[in-house]
DNA sequence: ATACGCCCCTGGTGGC
DNA sequence: TGCCACCAGGGGCGTA
């Protein structure tokens, strides 16, 4: 569900309205996520102030006073949902942990489907939790260079689709944003990686960077399970070239007639969108 | 090392 | 109306 674009979203609503406050009241309503939540969870968050933000590829940190850091992965079907205090509106569906600040704030963590995790790791240490460790550089930070995407596509012969959805090549692209970034690009799907030539990196490095900046500033992607922290929608699902357009008209072939339009094909489980005739 | 299928889980949708 | 197959923003694991 949430990519980058969204998780950046989701901790930027939670920083502006939790940061420096004090949880009072913490409630695991169950612990069976994708990972154990820990035990002693709402014992740790009680009573500790939010100090700060973070976003690493799809995870969000949230540092507290005392040293450790609450680590939330939304999954498919994750969601945040922060009440202001007052707010008695009735509890959704598959809300998994509770925290209440001392001014009233509630933060619910929604997740159906329970793709999605929360855990604990020391602040002076997140880049270690074995969840982070092995994930390559953010795609909107100094670190993610042609030269640097070159060499790890360098030799791989699997499509470059896949290639770009693996956390430890960029991280945080899902299967909407590599789909709109593979058609900005011009590049096929299906191209062996390995096989691309600089140009080709260099116009994906920009592609990919152009089209999560897009993405950030419309508030994300809103299809079915994700809305903002507040419940406002994301509204980037309207600037989608490709992605779930099967059928469609290309909307960058001039002339319509000589484009047979969007395709879908399946990779590796997984639906794919492009035009044939603009990305090869 | 790399690549692929499978699995985790729930809910919505469309066809019969 | 009911049932069923299929699909969905992710990612880890086991096997070739």
């Amino acid at each position: 569900m949430p990519e980058l674009p969204e998780v950046e979203t989701v901790m930027r609503g939670m920083a502006g309205r939790l940061l420096g406050q004090v949880i009072a009241h913490a409630e695991l309503r169950r612990a069976d996520l994708r990972r154990a939540v820990p035990p002693d969870l709402a014992r740790v968050v009680t009573g500790a102030r939010v100090i700060g933000f973070r976003r690493r590829a799809k995870y969000i940190l949230m540092r507290l006073a005392g040293g450790q850091s609450v680590l939330w992965h939304l999954g498919m079907s994750g969601r945040i949902v922060l009440s202001p205090p007052g707010t008695n509106a009735p509890e959704p569906a598959h809300c998994h942990l509770v925290l209440v600040t001392e001014a009233g704030w509630r933060v619910g963590f929604i997740d159906p489907r329970r793709f999605g995790l929360v855990d604990l790791v020391p602040s002076a240490a997140e880049e270690a939790h074995p969840l982070l460790a092995g994930l390559g550089p953010e795609p909107l930070e100094d670190g993610f260079t042609p030269a640097r995407l070159a060499a790890s596509l360098a030799l791989r012969r699997s499509p470059i689709k896949t290639v770009l959805l693996d956390q430890r090549v960029v991280a945080g692209l899902g299967n909407i944003y590599v789909a709109e970034a593979l058609f900005r690009a011009r590049l096929h799907p299906a191209r062996p990686a390995g096989e691309i030539p600089r140009g080709g990196v260099a116009r994906l490095v920009a592609a990919i960077r152009e089209t999560l900046g897009e993405a950030i500033a419309a508030g994300g992607s809103s299809l079915r399970d994700y809305v903002r922290p507040e419940g406002e929608l994301g509204y980037f699902q309207h600037a989608w070239r490709v992605y779930g357009r099967a059928g469609a008209p290309c909307p960058d072939c001039p002339g319509a007639a000589r484009c047979a339009g969007v395709r879908r094909f399946v990779q590796a489980g997984r639906s794919s969108f492009y035009c044939p005739r603009r990305q090869r």
